[in-house]
DNA sequence: GCCGTTTTCGGCCCGACTGTTTTCAGTCG
């Protein structure tokens, strides 16, 4: 069983609690046992076969009885408890929580009074009326139900940062037109940078909250207004998107982007030490024991009254940056004007857009001094790979744009080679020493078993010749989930070969992911932040990349992008 | 159910909005 199975596991074990009508705090401490395990960067089963329950426990969230659970999932791959509890509360109740504004109360409601147990019976229920008729409900709340259902259908989950970050951005220079407005900013997760987003969240500085609400409730661009307050407004757009808006006057801006912007984990952290400090932290002030207020107009005012340093937002997971910021140990984190090479690109020798010279042109438009040329090898038909012999071919037309290019930039010849789907590599050793730089990377056959993918990965680190592997496990974002892949043991080995990771940065893609990237970095691994350009306007997906990093802590000193050409030539003459 | 350089027991998650209500319950973030 993955973490990702077991944290399912126990995200159902919460949902049907919940509709049971258990206390909360049972329920939160299985939701947050579900979230560490969804981001935890080793396998709960390797743990388990090393350090037994012992080690489960260890898990920040895991106590004896989820650890208990967690053994007997592992061992028998079920779990009496959920079987006991499905029979009391059915398990496609818990389906019925995914619409919006049906919470578990109405759910065991329903169940009980009207035998509700899908989303088809809910449907007829509603249309039949039979829900206005309970207690607490009517006409209102019924058509809520039934426009839920619908938007339900509409929805596709979490959007990538990519579509997310550019759309936040059209709502943010609309609301910045609106009279009286001070200051407009993005919070939430996308401003943490995650790599997908679920709703999005804008705050607004202005003294009247009316005209805001008011321009960006009536735009075109929304399909219904799911609430409209003096505070706080919801929209769902047409594109399914959800956004939700607060206005706070300016002199309250830092308090009310703090707590907007969140993690939940990370507030309550913090929430923790102002009460040690006598304080109060809500969206709205810092208010002491006598009910005076502190107004923050600037988030760093919040940190700073706190006695801490600023924590830049993609740091704010609850993942230590309390504790690091408390003691002076906050990373000193990349930023994107430090990257001044990319080692990942393709051209219209293979599937790109452009050509050697136009790619090398765009690169330097952007400030990069060394670009590597990586189109993809034999093996990867579809995408027009490289034999050997048009690889050759290929050489002669970098040697001529070098001579263009002069000193501008460090053009480097490599290869994105097909790690087959049997785990043999597209080139032999000649051809790959031959090259400048060799990138190795799985397309094909990703379905194969953990062990089989694994092994595959390990055989491209162990030649000598391989210098990075791309992309490692393949995800695409927001749906296709990674190969499963046992991370420790492909750290172990780039570790030993020197072989270093990819943060790729195209916003399908940001794999290495945040929390692998972080590990493998701790580890020692040098890590490479590439941008798989395919076209000009690609290469400025590096801020994805970078902020991929940025939420692994990864400092300039880890990333091989921020290094000059001299030192880039040296290292892969090392490497030969 | 988890957690603890204030506690091994008693805290944890609180405010905004909506709808159905006349003071509150449910949902959401």
């Amino acid at each position: 069983m993955t973490n990702k199975e077991l944290a399912d596991t126990f995200t159902l074990i919460a949902n049907l609690l919940e509709i049971k009508g258990e206390v909360i705090y049972k329920i939160l401490a299985y939701r947050k046992a579900a979230e560490t395990l969804s981001a935890h960067p080793r396998a709960a089963k390797d743990i388990w076969q090393e350090a037994g329950i012992k080690g489960l426990k260890e898990i920040s969230g895991v106590g004896p009885a989820i650890a208990d659970k967690i053994d007997e999932l592992l061992n028998t791959g079920k779990l009496d408890f959920l079987e006991k509890l499905k029979a009391e509360v059915p398990e496609s109740l818990a389906g019925l929580l995914q619409v919006p504004d049906l919470g578990p109360k109405k759910v065991k409601m329903f169940y009980e009074q009207l035998g509700v147990a899908s989303i088809e019976q809910l449907k007829a229920a509603a249309e039949g009326g039979k829900l206005a008729e309970l207690p607490g409900m009517g006409k209102k709340s019924e058509e809520k139900i039934l426009v839920g259902i619908e938007s339900l259908s509409r929805r596709s989950g979490r959007t990538p940062l990519g579509d997310a970050l550019p759309f936040a951005g059209q709502q943010i220079a609309l609301l910045k037109k609106v009279k009286g407005v001070k200051a407009v900013e993005a919070a939430g997760s996308l401003r943490r940078r995650r790599d997908t987003v679920g709703d999005l969240d804008i705050l607004v500085a202005a003294e009247d909250s009316e005209p805001v609400m008011e321009a960006f409730t009536s735009q075109p661009l929304v399909a219904r207004v799911l609430g409209k307050g003096k505070t706080k407004s919801s929209v769902e757009f047409n594109n399914g998107m959800r956004a939700q808006v607060w206005v706070h006057p300016p002199a309250r801006f830092g308090t009310a982007i703090q707590y907007a912007t969140g993690s939940k984990d990370h507030n309550v952290r913090l929430r923790e030490i102002a009460l040690d400090q006598g304080y109060s932290l809500s969206e709205h002030a810092l208010t002491k024991e006598d009910g005076s207020e502190i107004l923050c107009a600037k988030e760093e005012e919040v940190y700073k009254t706190l006695g801490l340093p600023w924590i830049p937002p993609e740091l704010r997971e609850d993942r230590g940056e309390v504790k690091a910021a408390q003691s002076g140990n906050l990373p000193k984190l990349i930023a994107e004007k430090d990257i001044i090479a990319d080692l990942h690109s393709h051209t219209t020798w293979s599937d790109g857009k452009l050509s050697i010279l136009e790619m090398a042109e765009a690169a330097i438009a952007r400030g990069r001094k060394t670009l590597a040329i990586t189109d993809h090898s034999h093996n990867l038909g579809i995408a027009n790979g490289l034999s050997v012999e048009r690889l050759k071919e290929q050489r002669k037309e970098i040697t001529a744009a070098r001579k263009k290019l002069g000193d501008r930039i460090l053009l480097l010849h490599g290869i994105e080679m097909e790690i087959r789907a049997d785990g043999t590599l597209d080139f032999d050793d000649e051809t790959l020493a031959w090259l400048d730089i060799v990138i190795a990377s799985l397309h094909v056959g990703m379905r194969q078993p953990r062990e089989k993918n694994t092994l595959r990965i390990l055989n491209a680190i162990n030649n000598p010749h391989v210098d990075i592997i791309a992309h490692p496990t393949n995800r695409l974002l927001p749906d296709r989930l990674g190969s499963d892949l046992d991370m420790e043991a492909i750290f172990a080995a780039a570790l030993a070969n020197g072989t270093v990771l990819e943060i790729n940065s195209n916003p399908s893609r940001l794999d290495l992911d945040d929390v692998h990237a972080r590990l493998a970095a701790e580890l020692g691994i040098p890590i490479t932040i590439n941008t798989d350009a395919h076209a000009a306007e690609h290469f400025d997906f590096l801020s994805y990349g970078v902020a991929t990093a940025r939420r692994a802590w990864l400092t300039k000193g880890q990333v091989v992008n921020t290094w000059k050409p001299e030192k880039i030539q040296a290292w892969l003459k090392k490497r030969g």
